[in-house]
RNA sequence: GACUGCGUAGCUCAGCCGGUAGAGCACCUGACUUUUAAUCAGGUGGUCCUGGGUUCGAUCCCCAGCGCAGUCACCA
């Protein structure tokens, strides 16, 4: 990539390029304070107020009037105006203008500000002002350097919208870039909403192993790793579902949920980050009806949280996710957009068939289900706006749900969908460890046809459903996705702190 | 992984039908001193992503590589 700060040029007398001699200048000024016995990088100062606060509080403050009000502020030097005399503050919560007048500092103080950058961070002392022209400010009656900033600051006006760079270098982005504060910020009230609405059902949050040594959970191909100590592999779970499932065994709560990282060995794209955030439950005596009311109180409430209404609107589209939401299954909406009624079909190659006058290219080894769920994701699913539940799912692509009680074809799971994205996806779940057994051994079937993602035997979590797994629901949501949704994203790697990205060599 | 496009100053971007490059911001010097992307004058700053090829000459054309983006495939 291009522009990366060279760390190796700042004794060099020879350097020439640019960077150097921007660094040089810094490091110059950095000279000048110590020279003045001003340490520029001191241990701590302490401010007593914050920028929004006090825009807000002096909301009604009018132009040209001065108060008597005391206030020590710290943030980074985002602009500056006539030599300094008026400095754009940034804080975490805004900004806040300082103005520097010999009037009210001393000589020496005022010698400091010749050697102040942009993008350096500073404490300021002094009283709140609104200038003749409105703007709200510090006059400042002392200064004090808290770090030297070494590095320009990418252009005031455009930004820094090289979007490599954004990522590669976050801390540079959320230093000039608002939006990009303000959607992780929306992040983590989302993460906490969704914390606290499980919270207050109840739901224990635990912690289960990431590091797993059978596959299972999902359908997925896993990242591998070893352990040195036991001289073992181990993969990266795509999934904490079967971990959760024996808690709930355990009798350790009603309901366990758990909030973490998911690692699956997939392509990138918009809607994919190989480690991604999802939120995963499960509840004694629920069944997938059930989960649908939770995830529908959910999502409302965590929608509520940040938007404070039901009604939000993406990429031009507007979504309601005000109760109930659609409920159908998966037969009868693929029926409604190409006419055929799978469930007519008792073979795979009838299946096939049918797919085929629908001109989709479908690998022939895939099985009744397999195609009923591709012809759902080729006509249905990018129509699915409005949050909806698909439910009632073939039982070949769902191992591990429980079986519907009016067809034996299907199993009582459901995905949601909004925006055409699976957001969440349940279960009714399956707790017969005879019939989990034979749903295992299935799956370790098409691993050996060579369907990677198909699940392992997990010889242990049929053991703890023979102790006896209660009626339960569980769930699981991609947290990424439904901030992309919330935070009126284009891109999941907009909504991570450090989005995956090739290493530089 | 495949295809398409992009890579020029610290940042945002022009430009070159092949003759070694410009602007604005930032930075430096000076002026101004109640500014709001402050203003004015002057100035510094470039491996035009990397490596080959064609050519008298390549930032530009060709090939390969690296990185990024978009689309497709797998997937949440």
């Amino acid at each position: 990539m291009k522009n990366q700060p060279k760390n190796d040029q700042g004794g060099s007398d020879t350097a020439t390029t640019n960077d150097n001699i921007l660094r040089k200048a810094k490091l110059k000024k950095l000279s000048d304070l110590e020279q003045l016995g001003i340490e520029p990088f001191p241990h701590i100062f302490k401010p007593t107020h914050q920028a929004a606060a006090l825009q807000k509080s002096y909301e009604s403050l009018v132009a040209g009037e001065e108060t008597q009000d005391k206030v020590i502020v710290a943030g980074r030097v985002m602009a500056a105006r006539n030599n300094n005399m008026f400095i754009d503050l940034m804080d975490t919560t805004g900004s806040i203008q300082i103005f520097s007048h010999k009037d009210s500092m001393s000589p020496e103080n005022m010698s400091l500000l010749d050697c102040l950058d942009l993008g350096d961070i500073i404490g300021v002392e002094g009283v709140i002002r609104r200038t003749p022209r409105g703007e709200l400010s510090v006059r400042a009656y002392k200064i004090t350097v808290l770090t030297k900033s070494l590095l320009p600051l990418p252009e005031k006006y455009h930004g820094l919208s090289d979007v490599e760079q954004r990522y590669r270098q976050r801390y540079v982005d959320l230093i000039v870039n608002e939006s990009s504060r303000d959607v992780l910020r929306a992040r983590s009230k989302i993460v906490s909403a969704v914390r606290e609405y499980l919270d207050g059902i109840g739901a224990l949050e635990v912690e289960t192993p990431i590091l797993h040594s059978i596959l299972g959970g999902a359908s997925a191909k896993p990242f591998v790793t070893t352990y040195n100590a036991l001289d073992a592999n181990f993969y990266l779970r795509v999934a904490p579902e079967l971990y959760l499932k024996r808690l709930i065994v355990g009798g350790l709560s009603d309901a366990v949920y758990e909030i973490g990282r998911n690692f699956r060995n997939e392509g990138l794209s918009i809607k994919h980050n190989p480690e991604f955030t999802a939120v995963e439950g499960y509840h004694m005596y629920m069944d997938y009806s059930d989960i649908m009311d939770l995830i529908e109180d959910l999502v409302g409430h965590v929608v509520k949280k940040v938007h404070g209404t039901l009604e939000i609107e993406y990429d031009g589209q507007k979504i309601n996710f005000a109760k109930p939401w659609k409920r159908r299954s998966m037969i009868d909406l693929v029926q409604d957009e190409t006419g055929i009624n799978f469930l007519e079909f008792d073979t795979a190659e009838q299946a096939h068939q049918a797919a085929a006058k629908l001109n989709l290219k479908l690998d022939p080894k895939l099985n009744w289900g397999q195609v009923v769920e591709q012809v759902f994701a080729d006509r249905v699913e990018h129509k699915l706006i409005q949050p909806t539940h698909v439910t009632d799912y073939p039982f070949e692509i769902s191992p591990l749900a429980k079986n519907s009680r009016l067809n034996p074809r299907l199993v009582e799971r459901f995905e949601t969908f909004v925006n055409g994205w699976e957001i969440a996806n349940a279960f009714t779940e399956l707790n017969d460890p005879r019939i989990q057994r034979e749903r295992f051994l299935q799956q370790v079937e098409q691993r050996e046809t060579g369907d990677e993602e198909a699940q392992m035997l997990d010889e242990d979590f049929i053991t703890a459903l023979e102790y006896g797994l209660p009626p339960t629901g569980g769930w699981g949501m991609g947290i990424d996705r439904l901030v992309i949704l919330l935070t009126n994203s284009q891109n999941i790697r907009e909504v991570l702190c450090f989005p995956t990205l090739r290493p530089l060599k």
